[in-house]
This record gives C-alpha cells, sequence and structure tokens, in this order.
DNA sequence: AGCGAAGATGACGTTTACGTAATTCAGACG
DNA sequence: CGTCTGAATTACGTAAACGTCATCTTCGCT
C-alpha cells in the first residue's frame, strides 16, 4: 500500500519534479510537510496539494493563484467568517475557467480547420511533383 | 470603417497593451509593422496575429510556441518542405489542447462540488448562531 | 522658429519560478 | 571510526516577459 508520508525524493519520482521544486513550494506555503528530525515527511495532504499544483500550472495560473484556489479545498472549521468571501473567489475563478474552455473549444476549432486546409495543400501538391 | 493601418496608440487602445510590449513582440518576431519613416504602422495582418498571440497566452502558452502556432496560420507558398513538419507540431499542440480540455472539464467538476460542500456548511451553520 | 505630443531607441530593472553550486549535517554501514 | 549517501541550507544565477527611465526624432501647430 501506498505509504502514508514520503521522503523528498519518493515525491521527485511520483510526481516527477526536483527536490528544489518542492522546497520552493514550501517556501510559498504551497505545502506543509511536516519535520522528521531536519528531514522533510510530505503527506497524503501534501500529495493532494501537489497534484492540484501541477494542474494549476498546465491552465496557466500562476502560483499565488494556485495557492489562493488551494485554500478552497483545505477548508477548517476556523475560517467560517472567510468562507463566504473563499466562496466569491471560487465563482470568479469558475466562471474564469469556463471563459476559458469556450475559448479553447473555438482555438481547437480553428486549429483543426487550418490543419485541414495545410493538409489539403500537401496533398493536392505532391501528385504533381 | 476600420483602417487599413494602426499607429502604435490605436493598437494600444485596442488591445489593451503597452507601446512596449508591441516592440517586444515585433523583436521577437511575433509581430512585422511596416514603417513609415521610422513610425511603425501596424496592418490587419498584425492585429490578426496578436489576438492570437494574446489568446495563446491566456492558454498558458509561451511566446515562443505561439510563434510556432503563429507560423501555421500564415503559411506562404515558399514553405511547402516545411508544411508536413509544422502539421506535425500542430497535431502536438492539438492533443494538448485535447488533453487540457478534458482537464479543464475535471477541474470545473471538481470545483463545483467543493463549492457546493462549502456552500451547505455557511447555510446549515448560520442558523444556529 | 519654437514647442509639445507621439513615437523610437537603448539600456537597466523587476517578477516569477525555479536551476545550480557550495557547504553542512545526520544516519547507515563496513 | 571514517565514509558514503540522502537531504538540508544558503545563496547566487537564469530565462521569460515585459516595466521603466533617459534621451532623441519627428510631426503638426502657432
Amino acid at each position: 500500500m501506498t505509504q502514508d508520508t514520503m521522503t523528498i525524493r519518493q515525491m521527485c519520482d511520483a510526481f516527477d519534479v526536483t527536490p528544489r521544486t518542492l522546497r520552493f513550494y514550501e517556501s510559498k506555503e504551497l505545502l506543509f510537510p511536516i519535520r522528521d528530525g531536519q528531514r522533510r515527511l510530505f503527506t497524503r495532504r501534501d500529495r493532494a496539494r501537489l497534484k492540484l499544483i501541477l494542474r494549476g500550472k498546465r491552465f496557466g495560473f500562476s502560483l499565488e493563484e494556485i495557492r489562493q484556489l488551494l485554500d478552497l479545498y483545505y477548508v477548517d472549521d476556523s475560517q467560517q467568517t472567510q468562507l463566504s468571501q473563499t466562496l466569491d473567489i471560487a465563482q470568479e475563478r469558475l466562471s474564469d475557467m469556463e471563459r476559458q474552455r469556450a475559448e479553447l473549444d473555438e482555438a481547437i476549432d480553428e486549429l483543426r480547420n487550418q490543419m485541414t486546409l495545410v493538409g489539403d495543400m500537401l496533398s493536392s501538391n505532391k501528385p504533381a511533383a
């Protein structure tokens, strides 16, 4: 079974990142590994967060934006007063993402068309050569 | 009617970018404004390209990646030999975008769920207070 | 002729997101 | 006990994408 905590190297292998990256994310308060002496131990929670971080990056979010999004996923009961504010942020992000999805659909269509055109140019000229 | 060419300021107003940005894009060969003396004049083609550049950025592409994509959109006949190679690049980009689209769907779903949960927490605790 | 606004041209500065040593430390092992 | 290995810390370096002066031209007016 998957262990409860992982060393930095295990994390690197599992997620294909460097130790530097993990330490950097910790310094930016995106991850909170516990310590065994001075060594970092990454918990299941850290792994879940890292997964979201890497996804966020693929979407073009900055680490700071990702940090705010992560806060939404890990809400503890002491934050109740901030919840509705957080919800507002989430609503904006959601709108952003839906806009982005619409744009992406459009862009995919355009790219497909363009590729068809280029493909036609290729196939219509080759026979002549 | 929209003019055939635009000054740098008109471009900035139209696309909400700075002059520096436009000059920078020219230096990176993303735009090719013509010159009137030493002044830049941006053509319809530059406008089309800039639109694609800004969209590409929203998708998280680097300027260099965008430059390669732009090449796909502005193919002249002298490039025939490179076309199929370009097509390969396009195919990869397309796959990337489709993967991103799938991930985005998933992320939107998760975010929606999370928001529902948080919303429930809010509405179930308020009455008690 | 003179002036102001728009634009051009360097050139150095800045932020983000790490890379890359150099050095240190702590536990494992022969 | 010496050493090797994995990891930590510190700190300087870097690429991308512009921002921000400081000059310098060049029109268009008055």
